[in-house]
DNA sequence: AAAAGAATAGTCACGCATGACTAAATTGTT
DNA sequence: AACAATTTAGTCATGCGTGACTATTCTTTT
């Protein structure tokens, strides 16, 4: 978790060199789909890779606005980034998927809201493949367009699962014990 | 993710108090496959779920063994159960998944190599679909099983497509730039 | 019976993540 | 020209999560 954060500055870091607000505002408005880190992280995580010797910081003036630091990835750095990226790249992801808490104690609502509430859920699901269609192809970057692809996959996958699974409990196949 | 970790502590005490040590236990063993909260943690949510009323701790002496917390859910600790079920059922998950930054930056490792990664975590998520298969149905519990299902439906998925990319990275229908 | 190992039942210091805050410069408004 | 709003660029206190540690009892082994 706190590694793929790394990747992610490290990935950026290996484009261009940036400053802190640089980061994060990339973050937050590009990169909001996978990455939900914040601000403060972001700056927080840059001061540690400075202090591991993985970026490298200047100070930059321009005008005579305030005095800002610029982050530039090192050579350590980016052979720390490459053995991250292949660690990632062959490790399982998702070993403990969020949401599937509350369907293990589905049993203590009544069937009907439960149907109502999953039904919610599969329209957000609904919107978010939507969104994630309209984002335009990335074409000097096979990697961006292929995660993209994969997070559609993986929700039109949910979406067919609650849809079999309101099915099943409204039509009776799925049976609450005592209810 | 908090409310996940509330959700399955209280989840636990509807059925029966439990002392610190059993609640732990019982996430480590069987709950493992939803959750890798880790014992201070377990200890710590029920300190504050405590604080907040949503527990009554007893302390118990059993023979001359050390005494012991016993924690038993409130009926305000239900109430609060019965919300964050609600608000965790309607709620879409994963709305960041981890494991999809690496995808993100494959580029910068050369292609055979990024084959031989995704092979890896094919094999993981194969090993993993063998395991929740041999999971025993549980019989007087709906959700549990239901969760089961849901996560094998989406690791399935997660199967095709890492097949299906892996063939396309290795016949070329996806071509990195520059290589 | 003595020592080693495992099970039981926690505590605590430390590190990461973040909401809330600060503060200057720039742009827009009247 | 004066004032407000927005953008830019951070900092900091606080809280959550956990690895590592403590300490007692129970169970084997030798």
């Amino acid at each position: 978790m706190m590694d793929e954060r790394e990747l992610l500055v490290l990935g950026l870091l290996m484009v261009q060199s940036q400053h802190g607000y640089q980061i994060n505002d990339f973050i937050e408005k590009n990169m909001g789909r996978v990455s939900d880190m914040k601000k403060a992280t972001a700056y927080s995580l840059l001061k540690r890779l400075d202090k591991a010797g993985y970026v490298a910081v200047t100070v930059e003036q321009e005008g005579n606005r305030p005095p800002r630091q610029v982050y530039a990835i090192t050579a350590e750095g980016e052979a720390h980034f490459l053995a991250l990226l292949r660690k990632s790249l062959g490790a399982m992801e998702n070993l403990t998927p969020q949401g599937d808490i509350s369907i293990m104690f589905m049993d203590h609502l009544p069937v009907d809201e439960v149907i109502s509430q999953l039904e919610k859920r599969l329209s957000k699901v609904k919107d978010y493949i939507e969104t994630l269609r309209t984002v335009p192809p990335h074409c000097h970057n096979v990697g961006i367009d292929l995660s993209i692809k994969h997070r559609i996959t993986l929700l039109e996958c949910d979406e067919r699962w609650l849809n079999e699974t309101i099915a099943a409990l409204q039509d009776g196949t799925i049976r609450f014990d005592g209810q």
